[in-house]
RNA sequence: CGGGGCGUAGCUCAGUCUGGCAGAGCGCUGCUUUUGGGAAGCAGAGGCCCUCGGUUCGAAUCCGAGCGCCCCGACCA
């Protein structure tokens, strides 16, 4: 590619959209453009960034045995209506009408597709196992698209759909999938952390994400130091310390002007965690949209996870509730409990209320409160699951040692274990050895391409611009002709090393321009392609070539007449890496 | 959806408070000089001042509504 001729016009100010470093990069350096929120143009340079990603994850996905297809964007509204997605995703679906009034969506991912897919071709246990897979735009209204390529309306993933006749087969698919995806964050450079996930609407058992920890994260991740243990904080347990104290009586205390856990541990001398939290929400089922009133009781001195608490009442939507509704409950907020509670609200118990003896509690009435409440014995609750979020510094319960730690990271990819869920929603269904009908077992396996190529630019980048891993390089070379308006011989020289290194199978960017050193060098630095070579006046007077790699700005001089040979042994370096 | 910021040349922004000729730097076009880390001069092109409505002799500027973009939060298969 000559650079005379090249869409996309380096800046020298970042635009104005731009919040993060990388993200400028990418912007000034005429990689990407944005048409909107959430929607960018891949230009010349990072289209040919986008397509590497791709083939490296294509290449890894048909090693894994995966088969490639593609599916339609475009999709009828009824099949999210039979897996009942049509209601969970709500806005999230981008939603439109063909000019019959026919009511479709453009697909946010292809669980329905695939499965109603797989129903049509697959009838026998022989036909299994099967993952097929596919790289393609998705479509999500998000409420908020933001940080570049990061949160966007309309993206390419690869998605991949596992059927197995049963668990185990799920198993030795996920597992091949999970194995591949290291390989392919590893070959894109990008270092991600395996975390246990919560699976959200999509459903299923079961799921790991891989994060890329960065500041710029939305999710925030938590990570053992003694050991591998790493899961999002909408799933991450802790070790709870149990205590061996005996049961006492129940005793009611004037507690006036005592309404929070600080106030009460205070008062009464006593730790935070001799307390039981008491916190109020309104919670809606997806399936209706009948809002309920949830008390969820927690010890003092943990907090409770929404998405946990979500979970715990079969993904229902939870939002804080107001004072005047708890009023409506006849609850008196600061002296809330579940101890003799009269109103008729759904009690969810933390697992850290169950264990613990002779909390301290609200009395159900203003300026009292309870000590030494027991759970069942005082009171009980219609679910006691995991409601506690995760903090710094608690010791974790896998290794019984470590210490964890929070980090901001970014999702670059998902594996789930669905189970059966879609095939049973789309009645899928097919004969063992044993003639027997049974549903298949499913997994899906998500990958942001964008997403890669957003991290890669964020790691991969310095003051003076960006510094791509040669798998995912627009160009291996940037080849800089100085002074070729000016002097025949060197014009001659750039023209034919050009034509030499294309001839070697070397993708190369040629800054054909008639421009000052200075800016060829600027740009190539902005670029940042892994390996820059110079023709010059000077450089032909000795019969020499230069090449500088953009990672160390080390430089090397080889002869002419060898010059292609020594740019493919950097580039050779630079593949082993 | 709540809070905040912004919208003027291709890009970054001044001008808005206090109404009165449409501006700067970079980029772009032509010419001259220059040529190893974003050179200099000369001459130019380029505008629906986000949109609509209102106030006014007169609106980029004041008022109202709307739209868009960015940030924080809610949300996030």
């Amino acid at each position: 590619m000559q650079m005379s001729n090249l869409l996309g016009k380096t800046l020298r100010e970042p635009p104005s959209e731009a919040d993060s470093g990388s993200l400028a990069l990418l912007l000034r350096a005429g990689y990407i453009s944005q048409l909107m929120a959430g929607a960018y143009t891949f230009m010349p340079l990072g289209n040919r960034v986008r397509l590497n990603i791709e083939n490296v994850v294509r290449k890894h996905m048909n090693l894994s045995g995966a088969q490639e297809i593609l599916m339609p964007a475009l999709q009828p509204i009824e099949i999210w209506e039979q897996s009942g997605r049509a209601a969970k995703m709500k806005d999230v679906l981008f939603r439109l009408s063909d000019r019959r009034g026919r009511s479709l969506a453009l697909g946010p991912t292809h669980e329905e597709v695939v499965t109603q897919l797989a129903g049509k071709f697959i009838s026998s246990h022989r036909d299994l196992p099967l993952t097929t897979y596919q790289i393609q735009t998705k479509f999500r209204d998000e409420a908020r698209p933001r940080g570049g390529l990061v949160r966007v309306r309309e993206f390419t993933m690869k998605d991949a759909y596992s059927f197995d006749l049963d668990e185990d087969g799920l198993s030795d698919s996920y597992d091949k999938m999970f194995q591949a995806y290291k390989n392919i964050f590893s070959e894109c450079g990008v270092p991600v952390v395996p975390v246990d996930a919560d699976s959200g609407a999509i459903g299923g058992k079961g799921s790991q994400e891989f994060i890329f920890i960065t500041e710029m994260g939305e999710d925030t991740v938590v990570q053992c130091s003694g050991c591998e243990y790493a899961a999002n904080l909408e799933k991450a347990t802790f070790l709870q310390e149990s205590s061996a104290e005996a049961q006492k009586s129940l005793e009611e205390v004037e507690t006036p002007n005592v309404a929070t856990i600080e106030d009460l541990s205070e008062f009464l001398s006593i730790a935070n965690s001799s307390t039981a939290k008491a916190v109020l929400f309104m919670a809606t089922k997806f399936e209706s949209d009948e809002e309920f009133p949830v008390l969820a009781v927690i010890r003092g001195d943990f907090e409770v996870n929404d998405v946990k608490l979500s979970n715990a009442l079969g993904g229902a939507e939870v939002r804080p509730m107001e004072a005047s509704e708890a009023a409506n409950v006849g609850l008196v907020p600061g002296y809330i409990s579940p101890v003799n509670l009269a109103s008729e609200v759904t009690v969810v118990a933390d697992r850290s209320v169950i264990s613990a003896p002779n909390l301290a509690g609200g009395a159900n009435r203003e300026g009292w409160h309870y000590l030494n409440t027991n759970y069942g014995r005082d009171w009980e609750a219609d679910i006691v699951t995991d409601l506690a979020e995760a903090q710094e510094g608690l010791t974790c319960e896998q290794c019984d040692g470590g210490i964890l730690s929070l980090a901001r990271g970014i999702e670059m990819g998902h594996v789930f274990r669905l189970g059966q869920i879609y095939a049973e929603a789309f009645g899928v269904s097919i004969q063992d050895s044993d003639g027997a009908a049974v549903t298949p077992t499913m997994g899906c396996y998500g990958i942001g391409i964008g997403r890669i190529f957003a991290a890669a630019a964020e790691v991969f980048h310095d003051d003076n611009g960006l510094n791509w891993p040669i798998a995912i390089a627009p160009y291996q070379v940037h080849l800089v002709a100085i002074g070729i308006d000016k002097d025949d011989a060197v014009r001659d020289e750039a023209y034919g090393l050009y034509a030499e290194l294309i001839e070697s199978g070397i993708d190369v960017l040629f800054d054909d321009r008639a421009l000052r050193p200075g800016v060829m060098f600027n740009d190539a630095d902005l670029m940042g392609m892994p390996i820059r070579v110079t023709v010059s006046p000077r450089n032909h007077e000795n019969e020499i070539i230069e090449i500088t790699g953009r990672a160390d700005g080390e430089s090397l001089t080889a002869p002419r007449a060898e010059g292609v040979d020594s740019i493919k042994a950097e580039i050779h370096k630079l593949r082993q890496g």
